[in-house]
DNA sequence: GTTACGCTGATTGTCAACAAAATCGTCAGT
DNA sequence: ACTGACGATTTTGTTGACAATCAGCGTAAC
């Protein structure tokens, strides 16, 4: 567990991001009590500015509050990750029918790149650098598509991974279907057909959520 | 201004909540400053709560907090408010793609007859009933559709709206043509196609959109 | 007239001490 | 061994005092 890199105390914002990447990566587990003096111990931030950040994070849904027994992470259930997902699929579907329509030539350029590094990661099977180079490709589309809002809304649309999941996520098969759907919503974009962008998004992301909910039922969680 | 009708000392959450409601209305106005004596005269609460309540309202993104200038009502820009229809229209048009599948006939007998209350407010032209039971409306699609996340974000993607442009926003033609809107939705829906009903909708939130669009300009808002 | 300066009150930020509650271990009693 | 009460410790909640900063205003120098 790494502390904070800086040496000047931390805001609490900042704080609030440390949490939220610990919970994220799952080493935070869910139901898990975070403990004021664990937190300001390894942040170095003031009681105060830790407060502050379960506060936040209580807001955004991440962390539960209740009297006397201080913030703890929230589990998220399994027909949460449902409703997530679904979110998540007709928010990055609009994401990909906008970017059809309003991307710059650029930005297309730059898709058609990220998309021949993801064939060659499959080809290596490299799921870390995949798993790095995906996120770039979704953000990309974002920053193409115009809506900074829907990009903060996807940022906080997701499910914390554990470590255990991780690699049945990305295993070899899981990353040639994915790479099939996303060449599938390339050429869409690139044809600027917008409905068959968003469908093929649609698509993808539900695919993802098929997927994970088989490992999720398989491990009992 | 009216206070907290309670007694007992509120809770963060509920002073969060007191607030919100007073930025959605325009009774605190963009850019105005939240004084925190002023908000624990009105609330009750105690300077910490109060600040607890800024903390999340600020990660909800409707209060700036500015180093010893404390908070302050964040205003909407035009691009922002385009970029919240544009976020609703997808995640209510789902809402209602759902809902045409999924919901009970208890949903959906009871949306026809809020249907034909509508339609009465139109011919008594009666826009704040009207308003009332227009979300109304929309909260039922939501809670047929079988997504309390998707209904959360909804609730949070809203914009401000000032006294001024109620009236505007409002009117009898508008009215009219809501209601058209309307009555395709339930079509589509009462007919379970599930397609046709999210198109519907989300015409629906960008006619509003446009409409809202087409009043704040014209004020040069 | 206007610019710069400093003063004062108002407002926010921080801290430390204290109060309240929960947690954990201990130890009888059965 | 199991249970339940009890107390010590840990953890969280709250308060008040104080420090830091800002905003407004008057004053004086130019």
């Amino acid at each position: 567990m790494e502390a904070l890199a800086r040496h000047e105390p931390p805001t609490s914002i900042e704080i609030a991001d440390w949490i939220r990447e610990r919970i994220r990566r799952g080493q935070f587990a869910p139901e898990q009590r975070l403990v004021e003096v664990d937190i300001i111990r390894k942040t170095g931030g003031s009681r105060l500015k830790v407060r502050e950040a379960f506060q936040r994070l209580a807001a955004e849904g991440l962390v539960d509050i209740e009297p006397f027994r201080g913030a703890s992470v929230r589990s998220t259930s399994l027909e949460e990750v449902r409703q997530i997902y679904r979110a998540r699929a007709v928010l990055e579907g609009v994401t990909a029918a906008d970017f059809a329509i309003s991307a710059t030539d650029e930005h297309r350029a730059r898709l058609q790149q990220l998309q021949d590094e993801l064939e060659r990661c499959v080809e290596d099977h490299a799921p870390e650098r995949f798993g790095r180079l995906n996120a770039e490709w979704h953000q990309l589309l974002v920053d193409g598509s115009g809506s900074t809002l829907i990009g903060e809304l996807l940022e906080r649309l997701t499910v914390p991974i554990h470590r255990l999941l991780f690699d049945s996520f990305y295993d070899a098969e899981r990353l040639r279907t994915a790479n099939e759907d996303h060449r599938r919503i390339l050429k869409a974009i690139l044809e600027r057909d917008a409905p068959a962008a968003e469908q093929a998004m649609r698509d993808h992301v539900h695919a993802g959520y098929q997927m994970l909910y088989a490992i999720e039922t398989a491990y009992q969680i």
